[in-house]
DNA sequence: GGGAAAATACTACCATACCAGATCTTGGGC
DNA sequence: GCCCAAGATCTGGTATGGTAGTATTTTCCC
C-alpha cells in the first residue's frame, strides 16, 4: 500500500478535511487500489492523527460512494463496477446538458473568455508529451466547472462532482487506452463555440456526443483488470464474492 | 424545540443510523424550524446516547445539505433558500427527465403494474379529508421511485433523494397553499399512461410539467414565513446575516 | 446610562479508552 | 491429513475527557 505522508496537524485547516482530502485524492487518482482494505487505525498511524478524524473522513467518503464501511468486518475502497460508472455517466450527462443549456442563456462575455483561456491552455499542454495528464484532467475540471458556474448552477456542479469522482478513477486508469487528449480538447471547443453561438440544441448536442465519448475503453479495462472490478450483476459497490483484498500489497508481505 | 423520543439502544440497527434517520425526519417535516441552533449534547441527553453517534449523523446530514455545521460556534439547521430549492428543482427535473425516458424502454409490465396499484391508493386517499396529507408524500415518493427503479436507475434515484430533500421541506410548509393533491396525482396519470404508451416524449413532458408545478406557492412562502428562509443572493444555505435562532423557545428561557 | 474589558459558558474538534462482533490463528482430537 | 473448537487479534461502534475557539454575560470604569 502507498506510503502516506503525514499530515500537517497545526494548519487551520481542521485536520479531518485534510484526510478527507489526502484519502479522496488518493482513491481518485487509483493510488489505492479498488477492493483495497484499509482501517482507521493504519491510516491514523500513518498520517499521525488520532482515530477519530479518520473515521470521520472516512464516512464522508463512503457517502460520496469511495469507501464502504462494514461493521465490525473493515472498510474497503468500493470496486469499479461498470453498472456504477455508467450509472453515474448517466446523471452526469442529464444534468450537464441541462446545464449547458443553461449556460446557453445566462453565460456572461466574462465567462466566455475563461472558457477561451482554458481551451488555449489545453492546447498548449496537448502538444507536450504525454507526463502532463494530470494537468489535463485538472484543465478538464475546470472547463466544465466554468460552465456551471457561468451557468448560475452551483447546486448541479456538486451533483456533477460526485458523479465525477467514480468516473474519474476509470480515466486514470485508462490513461494509456482511452480517447487521445486532442480529440477531447476538440469536443469542448465545439461545446464552447456553441455556448457563444448561444445556441442550445448544438451545445446540448456536443456536451452529449463529450460525455459519451469519456468512458469507451470500459469494456476493455474491466477484460484487463478483472481484480479491480466489480462483476454482480446488482449495483452496489462492496466486495460481496470472495474475500476481499488484504492489506498490503498483492503477493508476499513485505515484512518490517 | 420539539422533544425527540428516546432512541432504542439494544436495536440490531446502530446508533448512529436510528439518530440520523430521526432527525433527518425532523427536519425534513419541519418539526426543527429552518435556522435553529442544535447541539451535539443536547440532542445527545434528549435521545439517551452519546455525542459520538450524534456528531456522525450531524456530519451525514450536512453531507445531505440538511445542517450547516460552524466549527467552534454551532450547528444549526439550513435555512430554506428560493435559489437553492430551485437549484434542487433543476437538477431533479433533469435526472428525473432521463429516468422517465429511459423507463419507457425498460420498465417492465409488472412495474407499470406497481405503478397503476400506487396511483390506486392515491386516489383513494385524495378522496378522504386531508389529514392524510403524510400518507400522500410516501405514495408520491414511493411513484417516483418506482419508475427510477424500474428504470434501473439505482444511482438517479439517490441523487433525485438528495434533491427531493430539500424540495420537501417546502412541501410541508405549503401544505394548505399547495397545488391540489387530486391535480398532482391528475400529473402522476398522464405521466403513467406515457410510460406505458412507451412514448418517451410525452413521458419527459408529463413529467417536466409535474415537477414545475410541485412548488409554486414558494414566493408566496417566503413572503408569508421570511425568519425560515435565507435571503442571501449568493447560494450556500448558513444564517449568515442577522443571528441565528437560539437555542430553546423563542422567548423567556427557561431556567433548569 | 454607555462602553470596553474580563470572566463565564457555551461550541465543535480531537484524542483516548473500552466494547462487542467478526475474523484469523492455533491447537488438539481423530 | 482433516475438522472443529478455543483463543488471540483484528475490526468499527460508542462513550467520555480535554482543548481551543467563539459567543455571551458580567463587571468595572467613566
Amino acid at each position: 500500500m502507498p506510503e502516506l505522508s503525514r499530515i500537517d496537524v497545526d494548519s487551520a485547516e481542521p485536520i479531518t478535511r485534510s484526510v478527507f482530502r489526502t484519502l479522496r485524492t488518493a482513491i481518485v487518482s487509483m493510488h489505492f487500489q479498488p477492493g483495497q482494505a484499509l482501517s482507521e487505525q493504519e491510516i491514523a498511524d500513518q498520517l499521525g492523527v488520532s482515530r477519530q478524524p479518520v473515521r470521520e473522513a472516512f464516512i464522508k467518503l463512503s457517502e460520496a460512494g469511495l469507501l464502504i464501511i462494514r461493521p465490525q468486518r473493515g472498510t474497503f475502497v468500493v470496486k469499479i463496477s461498470v453498472k456504477q460508472v455508467l450509472d453515474a455517466r448517466f446523471v452526469r450527462e442529464a444534468v450537464e446538458v441541462a446545464v449547458v443549456r443553461q449556460a446557453c442563456d445566462r453565460i456572461t462575455p466574462a465567462g466566455i473568455m475563461d472558457l477561451r483561456a482554458n481551451l488555449k491552455a489545453q492546447w498548449a499542454i496537448a502538444s507536450d508529451s504525454d507526463p502532463s495528464s494530470d494537468r489535463f484532467l485538472e484543465l478538464d475540471e475546470a472547463f466544465h466547472r466554468t460552465i456551471a458556474l457561468g451557468a448560475d448552477c452551483e447546486y448541479a456542479w456538486r451533483i456533477v462532482e460526485e458523479t465525477k469522482a467514480q468516473m474519474d478513477r476509470v480515466r486514470y486508469l485508462s490513461m494509456p487506452y482511452a480517447t487521445p487528449v486532442k480529440r477531447l480538447i476538440a469536443q469542448h471547443e465545439a461545446v464552447l463555440e456553441a455556448i457563444a453561438a448561444r445556441d442550445p440544441a448544438k451545445a446540448e448536442a456536443a456536451m452529449s456526443l463529450h460525455l459519451r465519448e469519456i468512458l469507451t475503453s470500459l469494456p476493455e479495462l474491466e477484460g484487463k483488470f478483472p481484480d479491480l472490478f466489480n462483476h454482480d450483476v446488482a449495483g452496489g459497490g462492496g466486495p460481496k464474492t470472495g474475500k476481499p483484498a488484504p492489506r498490503g500489497r498483492s503477493a508476499g508481505r513485505r515484512t518490517g
